[in-house]
DNA sequence: GCCCAAAATGAAATCGTTTTCATTGAGACT
DNA sequence: AGTCTCAATGAAAACGATTTCATTTTGGGC
């Protein structure tokens, strides 16, 4: 009904060209602040909002930063598009999250409908930035990105070192008396996360002069807990005395599954998550955490993002940055059962 | 570096004009085939992609959805956004989403950005769409929105009819012997939603002839639950024997606050929320609570406001629309106490 | 009061599509 | 064969901002 008000009908009001209410808004002190403030003046009054598509347009810039995740189901990736949004609209941006499931082919889709769209840069959470096809993509149109959570020498990323975080789970852990802990984990194809807090748990048993035990890897999608149930209900001397959590998603489904095969928790068996989500600590038990900075993660992916597509730093090399992570302790670990940890020992 | 191809370099390549090549792509009938599959092979062949910014300034439409949600850490509106963009996704159009916190003046602004990046209608979740300023704005420039959860007369709404919803959960809960239910809740004046859940209780008490307990109104930023907590350390006598919750997220803090007063549940309490998010049923204990369809109700608000903007139905009357709710019979609830049971007859 | 550099402003081209309107051409009908 | 209609195409005008380049104004120094 109503059309929005141009430029030119501004700059009419105001007796002067298009170009200087255009300069008003974009390089303020090359106008003369009488007439400046006139021009701002007659703009509100009139609700005038530079037309966007016009402005992307003549600028070859949308102000729009494109965003792939996984899924938002995950609260980690929900806080992450937290933090990006946030930053982006601080500095102008706005932002267009799609997901991609953890799949692979559905990656590239979604990366093309963020390259239609005309996005200026994006954020992006991969499955594995070693095999993304789409990635050449977006080198080819020179579109820049930054990965979240991702770790690849050659591009720019941003995240947490999983690998030393649960190293120091391990310490804690056998700090406590714990020698038979197991790890869990969704499928290591699936992301070069999960593969990165793997390592880190064979590097963390070796340190403590433990034999690690062998992957508990269930499928993320399907609900099946079975591998661990039959592992739980071993006898006390064989099953772990511990488990680490690839995430909090898992650790919530391993502690369900533990109370399932009627183990006691951290009595029985002690559970560790990583990710930090915020629902976590409103359980009980409290799940013990390693803490990703999720907003920071997507805050800092942004800055980064933004800086280079404003070109301050085009030349900029690649650089992973790591941020620091905390720790909950919560109410899901504890010692490991007494008499268990003689055998153990025995055995070991 | 390398410059996106134009229409004008397919058209060259084609030896046609720019504006068959144009039609091949928005008005294919209107081309004769020969020459509609030569520039669908050239197009390829070059990877054209039309300019998004271009295509937006003449048409007027960016094809971007703007959404507005209170925050994206509350997986019900993560569920919801993933509904949207899928939806939107399907039908050529991008999603951009905002978040309001729940704060009124934070949601003007939110809409005036969304405005101002050209969105072509927007999904809106607002705290009371009585008092939003923001939708005048909407109006007056005839940008087409659409509300999620929220329930008003005048505008197009998808949602839940969370009265009836708590009517029936009460009903489930006398019927288990419960007779002394109260309920959880946000502020009431910070959402509609939660005051018409708060309304069905009421009216689900009284028709169970059941007198209403007083509520139990927490602030839902801080994570006060003293006066929960105080309430359950009342002498079983005087303590409800069911919770309530007007929301998932509350449940988990009351399902908290309870333990941490040392009941059992289900035995000693019983608890039901309101939401179903996903992860209430990977808890143990899983989580009872009404089963809102939020991937469905972004998916429907989504299709309702492209048809709007479309102009299929530009004379389509506001309607409400509520999807059918489940019931997700976890673990948190069952019979009252016995002794409580009686003394509570004896009261009532 | 005059000159000159610098600052402020305006005219017009441009970004890449879409769409209107005119034109061409091909087939149908008499 | 001569029209007439309809389908297919092209030329050119938008869409609304930004930006280059030219022009005018301003003000400072003498």
């Amino acid at each position: 009904m109503n059309k929005p008000v141009s430029i030119l009908e501004i700059a009419q009001a105001a007796g002067v060209s298009a170009a200087t209410v255009s300069r008003v808004f974009n390089q303020p002190d090359k106008v003369r602040a009488d007439t400046r403030e006139m021009v701002i003046a007659l703009a509100n009054q009139h609700d005038y909002q530079p037309n966007s598509a016009a402005s992307a347009l003549r600028t070859q810039r949308s102000k729009i930063i494109g965003v792939m995740l996984p899924t938002f189901g995950n609260p980690v990736f929900a806080e992450c598009l937290e933090g990006i949004a946030s930053q982006a609209a601080e500095q102008g941006f706005g932002v267009m999250p799609v997901t991609s499931d953890y799949d692979s082919e559905r990656e590239t889709k979604a990366i093309n409908r963020l390259l239609a769209k005309g996005v200026d840069g994006m954020v992006l959470v991969l499955r594995d930035p070693k095999k993304a096809p789409g990635l050449s993509q977006l080198q080819k149109q020179s579109v820049p990105f930054v990965l979240a959570y991702n770790q690849h020498p050659k591009y720019h990323c941003v995240g947490v070192d999983g690998h030393s975080e649960v190293v120091s789970v391990v310490e804690r852990l056998r700090a406590l008396g714990h020698r038979k802990i197991a790890m869990v984990s969704g499928q290591l194809s699936a992301s070069d996360r999960a593969r990165q807090r793997y390592q880190g748990y064979l590097s963390g048993m070796q340190s403590a002069n433990l034999k690690p035990l062998e992957l508990i890897e269930v499928d993320f999608i399907a609900s099946d807990m079975l591998a661990l149930a039959s592992l739980l209900k071993q006898s006390a001397t064989k099953r772990p005395t511990a488990l680490i959590c690839s995430n909090d998603l898992l650790a919530f489904r391993s502690l369900r599954t533990a109370t399932q095969c009627g183990l006691s928790i951290p009595e029985s068996l002690s559970v560790v998550g990583f990710d930090g989500i915020k629902i976590g600590q409103e359980l009980s038990p409290m799940l013990t955490t390693v803490i990703q900075p999720n907003h920071d993660i997507g805050q800092w992916a942004t800055t980064l993002l933004i800086q280079r597509i404003s070109g301050h730093a085009r030349t900029q090399k690649p650089a992973t940055h790591n941020l620091e992570c905390g720790f909950r302790l919560g109410e899901t670990i504890g010692s490991p059962p007494t008499n268990q940890s003689h055998l153990a020992r025995d055995v070991f």
